[in-house]
DNA sequence: CGGGCCACCTGGCGGC
DNA sequence: TGCCGCCAGGTGGCCC
């Protein structure tokens, strides 16, 4: 579910309750997500002090007072859930608080994944090693961009959804940047004007930051009433609209739906070129 | 090495 | 009510 503007605001959300705090108990109910959790991790954490939340693409990264980051990626369904009572079925990981707060890792479909790094290493990481640059970094520039993809055969789509050009834009701000920009997905990435990359450069930074300060605004201290971090409601363009119309558009059969890449595009034929 | 495709999982939804 | 097929916002790995 989360992409960067998510993820970014969970990290907000783990940034009030966590940062000072030390883990006084760790519960982990299984031997693996997408990848085995590290030997011994309850341990290793018990008694640790959490100095500070970031994110780096879509992974939260939880520094700790012994030099070392404890890696945490959502995946397709991952949650970060304020809840003394962690019963639910797929609550994997349960962290208890020196400030007494339980905050649960619970993902049904398992594709998250935690692990832990020595925090200096972690450019290094395997995870890391191959990531592009932070969308709203100044490093994304139409120049960086154009740079990334004067020889790229694939969609337009597929390119900005390539984690190793740009990191954090996933299927839905990339059909909403690629409409906003009035460029068709389907457009070879290597056909696209510098004009057009300069709109798509700077749209995809604008998406991104409005998603984030929706998210700011609407929840208080970033929890929902249910107790779950950084989720929250928002309006897309097109994304998941197949038929409807867009916002003042003239085409006859509305939003279109396509696969590209395994994965569904929705994009208006009359507004994208 | 670039690009295309698959696998990893569970749950929710619509249709019959 | 129940079963079935389809769909889901991510990403590493494999193969050509």
């Amino acid at each position: 579910m989360p992409e960067l503007p998510e993820v970014e605001t969970v990290c907000r959300g783990l940034d009030r309750v966590m940062t000072g705090q030390r883990f006084t108990h760790v519960q982990q109910n299984r031997k693996n997500l997408r990848i085995p959790f590290p030997p011994r991790l309850p341990q290793k954490l018990t008694g640790q002090r959490i100095i500070g939340i970031h994110r780096r693409a879509k992974y939260i990264l939880i520094d700790l007072d012994n030099d070392t980051t404890l890696i945490i990626h959502l995946g397709m369904s991952g949650r970060m859930v304020i809840d003394p009572d962690h019963t639910n079925k797929h609550d994997h990981l349960v962290f208890t608080l020196s400030n007494n707060n339980t905050i649960v890792f619970n993902d049904p479909r398992r594709f998250g994944l935690v692990d832990l790094c020595a925090t200096a290493d972690l450019p290094h990481h395997r995870l890391f090693a191959h990531l592009g640059v932070e969308p709203l970094s100044r490093h994304f520039s139409a120049r960086y961009l154009a740079d990334k993809i004067h020889n790229k055969k694939t969609d337009i789509k597929t390119a900005i959804m390539d984690q190793r050009v740009v990191v954090g834009v996933g299927n839905i701000y990339a059909c909403d940047s690629l409409y906003l920009a009035g460029i068709s997905p389907l457009r070879p990435a290597h056909k696209l004007t510098m004009p057009e990359i300069t709109r798509l450069t700077r749209i995809i930074k604008q998406v991104l930051r409005k998603a984030i300060a929706a998210g700011g605004s609407s929840l208080r201290d970033y929890v929902q009433t249910d107790g779950s971090l950084g989720y929250f409601q928002h309006q897309w363009a097109v994304y998941g609209k197949a038929g409807q119309k867009c916002k003042g558009c003239t085409c006859a059969d509305g939003i279109q739906r396509i696969t590209q890449g395994g994965r569904s595009t929705f994009y208006c034929p009359d507004r994208q070129v």
